[in-house]
DNA sequence: TTAAATCCCATAGGTTTTATAGAGTTATGT
DNA sequence: ACATAACTCTATAAAACCTATGGGATTTAA
C-alpha cells in the first residue's frame, strides 16, 4: 500500500505541475488546493527536494517547483523516493535488494512469482508521469 | 511490501501443496522443512484455515492440508486473508473498497492510475498459484 | 490414561508511520 | 539595512501495525 506520505506527495506534485513553469510555489499555497497538515507536507517536499525532483527558493516569493518537465517524471522516481521499493519483497528489488535468507533465489517459486509482480508493477509505475495528474 | 506472515505463510503452504493428497500434516513436519517460529506459524496456519484454503484434524496423526487441489488455490487468495487488500489504495480496492477523503474518484489522476497498477498486479497473482511453488 | 496435535485468547516488544514543535537559517523586496 | 516570508533541521511524541510468544483448553488416536 502507498504510504499517507506518497499520497500527499502526488497531491502536492500535480499543483505543482499544473503550475509548471510559473516559478516557485509556496507551501501555504498547495495547502489551499489540498488541505493537509503544513508541516508533515514541509517534510514531505523536503524529502522530495533531496530526491532530485524538486528545486526550491528561499524568501520572499520562494517556494518549490518541478526541476523538470511533469512528463519526465514517473510515478515510480516518486514512490522510490518516500516509500523505497517497489518490489513486494527485498530479494527481488532493482533498487532496494537485498539477500533472502530463507530461500537460495535460484530455485525458488516465490522469487519467481514476485519478480513477476514486481515487473508488472514497474512497468505501469515507470510509464505514468506527473502528466497523467492533469 | 509482503508482511512476514504472509511469506512464511508460502513457505508453508509449498510443503503442504508437495504433500497433498496424503493426509494432514502436523505444524512440526512444515517447521522441520523451513526452520521458523511454530508458534507464529500456528497463527498463520489458523487464519488460513479460517481463510477457507486450510482444513485442519486434532489430535494425533492431525495436522493441515489443502482443502483444494494446488492449481486451484491463486497467490492472491492467501495475500488477501493475511495481508488484506492489494491495490495500492483503500479506494482502488476490490475487496478492501474504502471512500477516498482526498478526491471524488471520478476525475481523480491518482485514482486512474493506481487502479492500473492494481490491475496488474491482481492479473499476475490470480494467475499464479500453489502448484507454481512446486 | 497418555501423548500428540490443534484451538483460542491475550499481550508483550519492537518498528514504522504519521504528525507536531520550535529554533535556526537564508533569500527577497523595499 | 531591515522586516518578512520562506525554507532547513532536529528532536520528539502519539498512534498504528507487525512480529512473536505464552499458557491453557480441547480434541483425537492408541
Amino acid at each position: 500500500m502507498l504510504s499517507k506520505k506518497a499520497q500527499y506527495a502526488f497531491r502536492a506534485l500535480s499543483v505543482l505541475a499544473e503550475n509548471s513553469g510559473n516559478g516557485p510555489l509556496p507551501i501555504s499555497a498547495i495547502v489551499k488546493e489540498h488541505p493537509m497538515s503544513t508541516k508533515f507536507l514541509e517534510t514531505i517536499l523536503l524529502e522530495l527536494r533531496r530526491g532530485g525532483i524538486l528545486g526550491s527558493r528561499k524568501g520572499k516569493g520562494g517556494g518549490y517547483y518541478l526541476i523538470s518537465s511533469p512528463k519526465n517524471i514517473s510515478f515510480a522516481q516518486v514512490i522510490r523516493i518516500l516509500d523505497g521499493a517497489i518490489a513486494p519483497m527485498k530479494c527481488v528489488s532493482l533498487n532496494f535488494y537485498e539477500r533472502c535468507d530463507d530461500c537460495d533465489e535460484q530455485d525458488c517459486g516465490l522469487h519467481r512469482v514476485m519478480a513477476e509482480v514486481r515487473d508488472s508493477k514497474v512497468k505501469v509505475l515507470e510509464k505514468r508521469t506527473l502528466a497523467d495528474l492533469i
